[in-house]
DNA sequence: TAGTTTTGGTTTGCAACAAAACAAACAACG
DNA sequence: CGTTGTTTGTTTTGTTGCAAACCAAAACTA
């Protein structure tokens, strides 16, 4: 029961601190000049002078010519983004897809490759050699150092060890899919391993519909329903990194019984295969263009499939009202297939936030759709990836120069 | 849309961070020696030397003799908080009761007040005159320098300004609390205002059942029940404050109607009157007295007052287990009159938790009665008028010696 | 009483940022 | 086309705050 309040802070964490946040600027705000980062720091010419300089000759960014249309003033070069910076793998273990990417910082998509899956359960091995195997050449095909990978998993993750507790989807349980991707590129390099609804809020909070925002929800519908929380700025982990599944939110009590042994929980009422049922398709088919089939037939008047939206659109606001009212966010965004059904399904979330959300609760939160769409999950595992490097830039380039304090 | 990352940190920033530090050790480990408060910080001898000399100069902390029995070496000065430091007022303002008390650093109580109270709506300017009443003796009688007011309330509080947005049991709606104290105390000192369960939380984790966990949550059973949530050791709010309001999850599809416009939430299943609706006593009585009338008869081996706790015991795991599948706490704190019933209710929480908790979720968490009983909610209070002190301490002694950088 | 251990106190050194003074680069204006 | 004003980069100097090293002090141990 020790009690333990960190450590003190000695005036050499002050550098990295200061070069992460001019690091994370550009990685955010895209290239800034001199000018605009002491500003934006509350830094002084000086100190700012010196960060710029430090991560330049760390590679990490160049400094050019001042953009064309300046003021009045002596102008202010650009400071951007190295080129030849580093990158991570980005890879994403979707229900349908497989996909993998070289990301570079400031959320660079370098080269990309995705490729369609069977919607069948899958040993991991097979999975990782098939990542491998389109992934391989890629990795090849760049010259930029490769300082992590970050893997988007459909499933639960442990935060501790990154291993996948389970995945239905996937018929996986205890997974250790880190290690396996480590051995499949024999990198010796980190490698991340997140849940995808957790990724796809770190993304679009970065660079979507969550940018500015500290507190928000990202709600990924597929064939479950998986939930990644923003409060306060950072991400919302829980004692072992499995906050935030509000999958089993309960929405209808004469709902169709759920794995998890409930009944009528969000996940089964609006997963896609709730749609499909809903509007005759077959729910085994799955995929994108199933629910295409859907939105089209809707969007020529097809009752059936107006009313399935429709029923989907219903449980999905309860659903989120329930959410609303337990995390206050200011926003939630909808991802995966709720992105794509959103325009059809809106007005009937607001309505159930009207009437079923706390007055003071409801009233600021605004719901909108996933503004990244498929690359989301793809980003935020490159964004996880990125993490450590973010928080110190003393990390690269990593032979390390100097002896460096334990962290 | 501007990205905002915060402040560069400058060198002089690094002070009050340590200061702090060391003042937040003393503050909830209790008194420690010079030589434990180096360990602890991880910071050099001379560092904490000047550290405790400027807080021993400021007023906060003493250096007293060496506690006794210490082993070879030069012994080591025992730090301990001043006896005549800042104080706050703790103010308690619940369905059945005010309270009032004088808190010193350390969770130390002074002095306490508590009043009974009629469970009907009353006006705020009533309630406030009351506490005025009974807390302004208090504060007379004490010498200690006050710096600020701390108010707990039933009900829904806005994070940016204090506003009490809705207290069903009162009948408030947007009262100006904090004004209101203020005014009433014509203190020049800073009034904060918190929900109770938050504030609960914050004592819980600092002092009670939630020390040294990073994740946790704190329900608390009245006539509605309140959440307090701890993530990432630190209070989880939400965009407006309003986060952690699972009150209103859905736990009996069956169940009453409640008046947020929803049926069987975890509030009107579990909440003080439907135990008493249950058992067969008035629930329009409500109080200790009754609840207590109610685990006696239990206790006797009464089979309806057994089978009312049953009842309640199974809506209030099935409302557990949803909150544990959505925070992944590492444990679930119940308060108010839930501590009350606890070892009553225990076994069908941890059957809901094994039935209905995700698996990875369930195994890991753990359900205990509140520690701190009847004090948590002024603690918490306490706790949260201190917080601004406790971040930097060189806000104390109030009159500002020197300038002061704005923040 | 002498040796060992641990800590406090003091001095010295270093890292990092701020502030001030100066130089450079541009726009606007006459 | 030169002058003036504005903004920024650069260099120098000063300050803050912590660590490390050394010595002295205060206990225990034999």
């Amino acid at each position: 029961m020790e009690i333990d309040l960190g450590q003190g802070r000695s005036t050499d964490q002050v550098r990295p601190h200061n070069l992460s946040m001019v690091l994370r600027y550009l990685h955010l705000a895209g290239p800034l000049s001199r000018a605009a980062l002491t500003q934006r720091t509350e830094l002084s010419r000086s100190t700012v002078a010196t960060l710029v300089a430090e991560l330049t000759e760390r590679g990490l960014v160049v400094e050019g010519p001042p953009r064309s249309p300046s003021g009045p003033g002596r102008p202010s070069p650009e400071v951007r983004l190295a080129d030849d910076g580093p990158v991570v793998l980005a890879v994403e273990v979707g229900v349908d897809s497989l996909a993998v990417a070289i990301v570079g910082l400031g959320g660079d998509v370098r080269s990309q490759v995705r490729v369609d899956r069977e919607r069948s359960p899958v040993a991991a091995r097979e999975v990782v050699a098939e990542v491998h195997r389109i992934g391989g050449p890629l990795l090849d095909a760049q010259p930029a150092p490769l300082v992590a990978i970050g893997v988007s998993i459909v499933g639960v993750v442990r935060r501790t060890d990154g291993l996948v507790r389970i995945a239905p989807n996937l018929g996986w349980r205890d997974e250790p899919l880190g290690e396996l991707v480590a051995e499949a590129f024999g990198a010796d390099v980190p490698v991340l391993v997140g849940n995808d609804a957790d990724l796809g809020a770190l993304a679009e909070h970065q660079r979507g519909a969550g940018v500015g925002l500290d507190d928000f929800v990202f709600l990924c519908g597929e064939v479950g329903v998986g939930g990644g929380v923003i409060m306060d700025g950072r991400p919302l982990r829980g004692a072992d990194g499995y906050s935030g599944e509000v999958g089993h939110v309960a929405v209808n009590p004469d709902g169709r019984p759920c794995r998890c042994g409930s009944r009528g929980c969000l996940e089964t009422e609006v997963g896609e295969p709730a749609l499909l049922r809903a509007a005759g398709v077959d729910p085994t088919r799955g995929g994108r263009e199933a629910v295409d089939e859907v939105l089209h037939a809707a969007a020529r008047g097809d009752e059936r499939a107006v009313r399935a939206l429709r029923e989907i659109g219903g449980w999905l606001g309860i659903g989120v009202a329930g959410i609303v009212n337990i995390f206050n966010p200011r926003r939630v965004v909808l991802g995966g297939y709720f992105a794509d059904i959103f325009r059809y399904v809106d007005d009937q979330i607001g309505g159930a936030l009207n009437s079923r959300a706390l007055p003071a609760t409801g009233a600021s939160v605004e719901v909108v759709a996933s503004r990244l769409g498929a690359q989301a999950l793809l980003l935020g595992a490159a964004e996880l990836a990125f993490a450590p490097l973010l928080a110190d830039p003393t990390l690269f380039p990593g032979v390390p120069t100097e002896t460096r304090r334990a962290g």
